[in-house]
DNA sequence: TTATAATTGAGAAGTTTTCTCAATTAAAGA
DNA sequence: TCTTTAATTGAGAAAACTTCTCAATTATAA
């Protein structure tokens, strides 16, 4: 299911754009992908030191930033103002973050493609991309 | 057109929600919507003290958060991770910004109403609220 | 195996945001 | 209109968050 049990296909990833396939960007990864919650950078931080107990938070910082240029992984906005990050759904589509736990649900359909082009001839806006976050409930959540 | 030229609606709605009416948060709201662009907060700071020179950073954050729970202005999160802000659109839709000139234009529909059934039947989250923004670049700036 | 350049760790530095508290002032009632 | 009351402000300190710097390390390709 999930490209973290690929290395040799994650090493080609970051490879392929010239970047290297280091322990801390893999930990950072697994870490996104073992939890399947969003998760502040400092939450991200005392977790990977569990994997490697030496690393620094502006490495931290510097992995989720090249993760998310990869598209393996989403910066997600939150109301109050601190940033989460979580693994990133495959293709594009948009993440569902249940309020009460957390989780991460992914949604592959999005609303925007059919409606770029009505924006485009009501507003005369050209839409280059869009920003999406759902928020509601989970499954598990709503007993 | 504007909320901002009725000055006794404005008082209103502060007042309804137990909130004063002070000339700090008028000048925040008047910046918003005579530039009718998306304003960084030191932006607008600045702005304010064209109009009334003594107001402090902190009582632009404090006057922005108002103003976000009134919805007369809505929060803008950008890629680099800084914060804007904008005047609100009328009612329920999403900003389009454009990233020539940082205008922000309004759309009146809002794509997620038809949607939010679907998504919960195809991943049980019920969905309470979203974030959307759209980029893209406006007429003007297409030419 | 080696050379090269990307990446890291650690702390300093820079930014952004929140907090504190005395002084001010908008709002409501007399 | 005057007074009372509690919300709000200004200013700077403090806290939180993010980026930068640079020597040391190390993944990669040859």
């Amino acid at each position: 299911m999930s490209i973290i049990e690929e290395p040799e296909g994650i090493k080609d990833i970051f490879n392929k754009r010239g970047l290297r396939c280091t322990p801390q960007r893999l930990a950072v990864l697994k870490v996104l992908h073992d939890t399947q919650v969003y998760l502040s950078i400092s939450a991200i931080h005392s977790k990977v030191k569990e994997i490697l107990p030496y690393t620094g938070l502006a490495t931290v910082y510097r992995s989720l930033e090249t993760l998310v240029s990869l598209r393996l992984a989403v910066k997600v906005h939150l109301d109050d103002g601190c940033h989460s990050y979580a693994i990133a759904p495959q293709g594009h589509c948009h993440p569902i973050l249940c309020t009460e736990c957390n989780r991460v649900v992914e949604f592959a359909e999005c609303p925007l493609e059919d409606l770029s082009n009505r924006i485009s001839e009501k507003t005369g806006v050209q839409i280059d991309t869009h920003f999406l976050q759902l928020f509601g409930k989970c499954e598990e959540c709503r007993i």
